[in-house]
DNA sequence: CCTTGCATGTAAATCGTGTTACAAATTCCA
DNA sequence: TGGAATTTGTAACACGATTTACATGCAAGG
């Protein structure tokens, strides 16, 4: 008995074939399917005669084979802490754009935070040959890779690494004014996780700009997202609003005095606004709420957030663009950090401060 | 002057080299190292070596190498309409853990609902010699593929495609009886854009439901998401709340003769609370509103949704699950379709219909 | 007539691994 | 002791594309 499953489809025609169909070697086909530039002297008429055979008996170049010749792959890593609502979403979304456009695929990798899949899923992609990493809210610090890197919101000072940053302090600057101009003087804080890079410096701006607006930042009223427990092989998605809920509750339980609170991001926000509505808290009369990151559901909400908006979508564009320039031109120089612009976005969630009964 | 750069990072030991240092041919150690059958011949002394050096030395395969000999490649593509919130994510957190713990790979793509996209990248990635597909929300009618294709959510009867599905009736069933026992019988339904294939699978169930539970489905009360417009070029974001907005809108512009409204997901259950909100409807004191799927923010939301949870994250892993199993053995039989049940999540968005005055 | 240059290609090496077919040495056994 | 079987390995090819170095024929120039 034949076998009858080929690993090759049946009618997959590789180099050789083309070549013996046109009578030519694989040296000549290669060279004008590649447009190589020592094929400059071959005539416009073999030229033709061999393109419109690719295409008639529709060639494809074998990916591996080629890839092992040229020791490229046309795809890049990204590495990501989880596949969260909101932050991933919106900067891939960019990503994707770039990526498929210059026909680039990539390998995805979680490390959920793992230091151990952290240094070890960029060796497994660098063993696929991947051309170069896009690293989203991902520490750099201990990384070396033999390939280009682009970390957006991270802010590791690492040779190779191109950093897509947000401009924190006039984010900080546009958040808190805003809640001073209505009044708000007593305002609590919500930490981002140590794991965010962007959460200490996040976190320097807000105490920087404190001092520049002259509020007290009160150590009772500033309340931290605990990533404990985090972890995506329990089935716990880490970015649901509960991140928020929690430290919010605690917070309620034990101090009441502020009229504001500036949260990490805006999946925490809408866990934050729950738990205020939950302890009896109207937003905004009792507190105004101020999210980050502008995520497509903060318009949606009710009330709706009053947040910064990070240009997550432009930023994952812009890494991407830079990557796959980074790739092109391998020797060339290339930005250290490019800082975006943040913009306040107010809806509902923020209003005036309002003189409260001690609840 | 003597290249620099050489392709290969400078300590990058290969096959050959590895069998240089140990004076052994590369055939040994070949065949040590894959554990093939045709080396049970080879002494326990010289396997020891063998691992050994390759320890030692830090050996790794040339994956390129390696796959075009045997045209595998450890990965699986990933074909999405998009990397939209709620579903995408949900679904993704149970496929990757699957995976990662099987040392596989994905490649993503997204195809944004156009044809022509749906049919290439699939061919693109056969190219790339992934080992099987995991379509995501994506028709497979016209798909032909080389290699085994889990696809989750869709309905397909194509062979060599096991479809992960959910069981609409009984999830309308859950979701109908919830409204009629709470005295709603004046039900407006907001259909599932067309492309996406559980929407036409989804209204049968509900027209049959009605049915059995003697409701009238009134036509003028039935609205539609439209996908027209949504593109990632434009940098739109597809799932965004605004698809449950729009059609609520008009929806209430023209007839606002119901007490309750079942939507195709939550995120336009969202949008949609979000419209009766704006046109001065309290949800649920004069509609209650269904969602469907049960995101990770349907229970944070305000008023929290009441919604029929998909499990999707388990679909995800199940779908991993089989796919690996079929990729593993290629010739063996395979489930044509599991079915997945899903449970009414009560929360804050329906209540008691109530007899209200003629807005 | 001999060299040079150009046009038009081709043979063969290369990338790194997996695998088939075979060789040399040793042991076994009647 | 001669032949078969077993042990221990190796040479060489396949995978499919790219690329270097070289070949051939022909015209021009001295």
């Amino acid at each position: 008995m034949v076998k009858t499953t080929t690993s090759t489809p049946p009618g997959h025609v590789n180099l050789r074939m083309l070549a013996e169909h046109l009578e030519l070697s694989q040296t000549t086909v290669s060279l004008v399917l590649n447009n190589s530039p020592s094929a400059k002297s071959i005539p416009e008429e073999t030229r033709k005669r061999v393109m419109e055979a690719a295409e008639r008996l529709n060639y494809r170049p074998n990916y591996f084979a080629r890839s092992l010749r040229q020791s490229r792959s046309m795809s890049v890593g990204v590495l990501a802490p989880d596949l969260s609502e909101g932050y991933f979403t919106s900067v891939m979304s960019g990503v994707v754009q770039e990526l498929t456009a210059a026909h680039y695929f990539f390998f995805t990798a979680c490390h959920d935070w793992n230091r151990e899949l952290i240094e070890r899923y960029p060796r497994m992609l660098v063993e696929r040959a991947v051309d170069g990493f896009l690293l989203l809210n991902t520490p750099a610090d201990h990384i070396d890779l033999p390939v280009p890197v682009v970390a957006i919101s991270a802010h590791s000072r690492v040779e190779n690494v191109t950093n897509i940053v947000l401009d924190h302090h006039s984010a900080v600057i546009q958040a808190l004014r805003h809640l001073y101009d209505l009044g708000h003087r007593r305002i609590a804080f919500m930490r981002g996780p140590r794991a965010i890079p962007d959460s200490e410096f996040r976190w320097e701006s807000i105490q920087e700009v404190a001092r520049e607006l002259g509020l007290k930042i009160d150590p009772s009223c500033v309340i931290r997202i605990d990533t404990a427990g985090w972890s995506m092989k329990t089935g716990y998605h880490p970015m649901a609003p509960e991140i928020g809920y929690k430290p919010m509750q605690a917070l309620l339980e034990k101090n009441r005095d502020f009229t504001a609170i500036f949260c990490f991001n805006d999946i925490a926000a809408i866990g934050a606004i729950r738990a205020l509505k939950d302890a009896g808290c109207a937003v905004p009369e009792d507190v105004s709420v101020v999210g980050f990151d502008d995520i497509v559901s903060a318009a949606y909400t009710t009330p709706s957030l009053t947040t910064v908006r990070q240009p997550l979508m432009e930023m994952g564009k812009r890494g991407a663009q830079v990557l796959l320039e980074r790739i092109a031109n391998r020797n060339q120089e290339f930005p250290a950090e490019i800082t975006m612009a943040p913009e306040l976005v107010v809806r509902e969630s923020t209003g005036p401060a309002t003189v409260r009964r001690k609840l």
